[in-house]
DNA sequence: AACAAAACTTACTTAAAAGTTAGCACTTAA
DNA sequence: TTAAGTGCTAACTTTTAAGTAAGTTTTGTT
């Protein structure tokens, strides 16, 4: 018997290759970040912070984010539209990676 | 002034969108986690334990982690051909990460 | 009447990543 | 003489990711 490991219809042989895949994306790990920095972050927020970033990706990466379980989305139904972004459990719970690499990162600053 | 981050010839403006380039591709964290299980693996081992992936992309891989500095290729002289592959100190340092990510997805397992 | 704000959506193009198949080099063993 | 073992390389195709630019909605404000 093998193990398993599954999120949404995807399945893995172990759990590196599923977060691997959860992860897998340009922004990803940046919009989890910005998300991990706050209780809820709109949506221009992100927009503005993540330099570089097109609407499309974020857009995007952030329904992959939903669909995989890790980030929340709530509308307020107010003109203009107000969006919050949040993370989940599960999201919540990937923090601690974020944490460890952005210590790795900091070694290559100059 | 801006914080600066650099690896190679490569910039960024923050550690995680620095860590997030390196470790772009579809199997470096799975070539990175089977790498920190031992000191030094050998190519055939890392082509028959991770399920899937082709030649092309395993060479590419180690290739460019090899450029970012994570990984070290050692070449013995012998017939059949012997090379070895192993983590850096830049390498090694990243297997919190890949501990943390692996303690991550354990959370999906069925 | 036009414009601004916020959060998108759509259509389209380009670029990059990944996959496929085949082949090579060298030596030993069957 | 033929095959096997090991670690690749090259050429090519397919698939996926990412980028670009424009348009949409709704209401308040100038």
């Amino acid at each position: 018997m093998e193990k398993i490991y599954k999120i949404g219809s995807k399945t893995f042989n172990c759990p590196v290759a599923l977060a691997s895949n959860v992860i897998n994306g340009k922004w990803k790990l940046q919009i989890i970040n910005l998300l991990s920095s706050a209780e809820k972050v709109r949506y221009h927020v992100l927009k503005n912070d993540i330099v570089g970033i097109s609407e499309k990706m974020l857009i995007q990466h952030l329904r992959e984010l939903e669909a995989d379980g890790l980030v929340s989305r709530k509308v307020y139904p107010v003109v203009p539209p107000m969006v919050e972004y949040a993370l989940t459990k599960a999201g919540k719970n990937f923090v601690p990676v974020i944490s460890s690499l952005r210590e790795w990162g900091e070694q290559y600053k100059k």
